[in-house]
DNA sequence: TTTTCTGCAAACGATTTGCATACAC
DNA sequence: GTGTATGCAAATCGTTTGCAGAAAA
């Protein structure tokens, strides 16, 4: 279980770059921490939000998972669906080995952790010039229920 | 290099689903087939047809990619600029093992081929009880000029 | 106090849809 | 002929942006 990014962390890496500690990046991130796994988007952020102490704004939810992503804390991924998604990474730079899985008939998106992808990175990297820093892999298909 | 579709395969997959063969489907697929290994968009194909003897309107550009890529013959795909891309599959369905190495700085989208995914497919399949159609794998760094 | 952020509403760009006409079968 | 497809324009949806007021440093 890789270490999860804590308020402290989050206030180190925005004075890094001369950017502020909000109650509303803070409030964003407290989303991601207390829905581990799942792939939320800004919409979602913003319904979770609806009606909470903090009334933020859509286009400052938008900015906000802009902004950790870029910080490295989410990692922004498409699944197809039609929006953006984002999910919580490691805290450990060296640990995002997960997968995702997903089902073309009911949509569904299962994550499959595993480090065979080393070793292909690795080869890849040598074989095309590239310095690869992340990542993503997407397998489709039918999940038990709907086969 | 595996073999491309011809007219008469769009014809033949058209009609198993009681689908027309029009002038405007032959057309896009005409386009994926003079530009191969291309990732287009609507807006691509669209631009590429302009002033073209066809006449083709941009809703029926996004009407027919969504069908091909239904058909199998196009397959849609994400690069995180805002757009879908579209790139002509193989004929031949055990052969789509191709990945893309994105450049974090320029942008540029390289095809890279390798096999090695397959182990790691069965893989998952075995562990998840997911049973895998298909798979994309995205490779994120800095290309040779932007290193 | 200075600079960066937020909220709102308007702007935007990609994609979809309704509907009357045109075409494939 | 009948049913599907097209073209156009309007509608939609996710996302971005301009700007004045609010909050962090």
């Amino acid at each position: 279980m890789p270490g999860k990014f804590t308020m402290e962390d989050l206030k180190q890496r925005l004075q890094e770059r001369q950017h502020k500690l909000t109650t509303q990046r803070q409030t964003v991130l407290e989303v991601f921490l207390s829905h581990p796994g799942e792939h939320l988007s800004a919409e979602d952020v913003y319904g979770i939000l609806r009606g909470k102490p903090l009334d933020i704004g859509l286009a400052t939810v938008y900015r906000s998972l802009e902004l950790l992503a870029e910080l490295s804390i989410l990692q922004k991924m498409e699944f197809g669906d039609g929006c953006s998604r984002y999910e919580l990474g490691s805290a450990l730079p060296e640990a995002h080995q997960h997968h995702h899985l997903i089902c073309l008939k009911c949509g569904r998106v299962i994550e499959f952790s595993d480090d065979l992808l080393d070793e292909l990175e690795k080869d890849v990297a040598q074989k095309s010039g590239f310095q690869i820093v992340d990542h993503q892999v997407k397998f489709f298909g039918y999940c038990k229920e709907c086969q």
